[in-house]
DNA sequence: TTATTTGCAAAGTCTTTGCAAGCAG
DNA sequence: CTGCTTGCAAAGACTTTGCAAATAA
């Protein structure tokens, strides 16, 4: 009944004639599987890899972010900060997509997942005859703790 | 009672000792007075002022609309089409900002503005501990014509 | 075998920055 | 005058692409 995420999945979804299932690809995946919660770029994953003894070029690194977020198996977002950043995919047929909280004042990266605004989207879907498919939404702030030390 | 932006409120917010107006900065603002409803980036900006005949260099606009967002005259969006676009900026105090729908079939950009966002934010910052001061919310999807044409 | 993938370096896109000349106040 | 702005070109940050060599199936 679990749904994380495994290298089985990959090995999966790259079933067919038009995929191959690389080290490098395992390896990309490896470190969402290994890093939970992190909210990682192409570089970061660049590094972590560096660290871990893989030298993979950053261009693979990239193509293998842009393939498994095709997948659904990461989910790609952006904060705005300049550069686009991957999380595994938690998001399931019925299970509600996480959404990001960002301190504006240490960076930090909190997530909440609410009903509200599957409330939000049947009212837009509603008033503006839209059809909602996807969503990006992230509300920038003061966490507890940067709410203290000021 | 008019809440609408005019080249006297960039007159207005310049004033002091570390602001000058410029003919640079005022057909900027001027641009996006002149395209309500327009999402531009700096580069549509820079493209339409040489079209009406004003050679300004591409990096004072991006200047001039961070300057312009800095002073809350304009509002930053961030699509995720690779590039930074900005539009008059319509909340004030009471009102509610406005949202985007994207149609990711034509691009066209839709506006909402829906009282149920600040509920979430109320209810968000009840759960989460977490002091929201801005947001970033896009939906995207289908507008009615593009559904009509699949 | 053979089409996909990799690695590298080069190119591309959007944005920022350094600096001398220009200009608003 | 004097310090803020401009324009230009160069640099920067992130990402994509072309292509020959390597590799999964």
């Amino acid at each position: 009944m679990s749904n994380k995420i495994t290298i089985d999945d990959l090995t999966q979804k790259l079933k067919g004639p038009h995929h191959k299932i690389t080290p490098q690809r395992k390896i990309v995946l490896e470190v969402f599987i290994e890093n939970p919660g992190e909210h990682l770029s192409a570089e970061d994953v660049h590094y972590i890899l560096r660290d871990k003894g893989y030298d993979i070029g950053l261009a693979t690194v990239y193509r293998s972010l842009e393939l498994l977020s095709d997948l659904s198996i990461l989910q790609k977002n952006d904060f705005g900060d300049g550069c686009r950043r991957y999380e595994l995919n938690t998001a399931t047929a019925d299970a509600h997509q996480h959404h990001h909280l960002i301190c504006v004042s240490c960076g930090k990266v909190a997530e909440f997942a609410d009903d509200l605004l599957d409330e939000l989207e049947d009212d837009i879907m509603k008033k503006s005859n839209f059809k909602i498919t996807d969503h990006q939404v992230t509300f920038y702030g003061y966490c507890s703790k940067c709410q203290k030390k000021k």
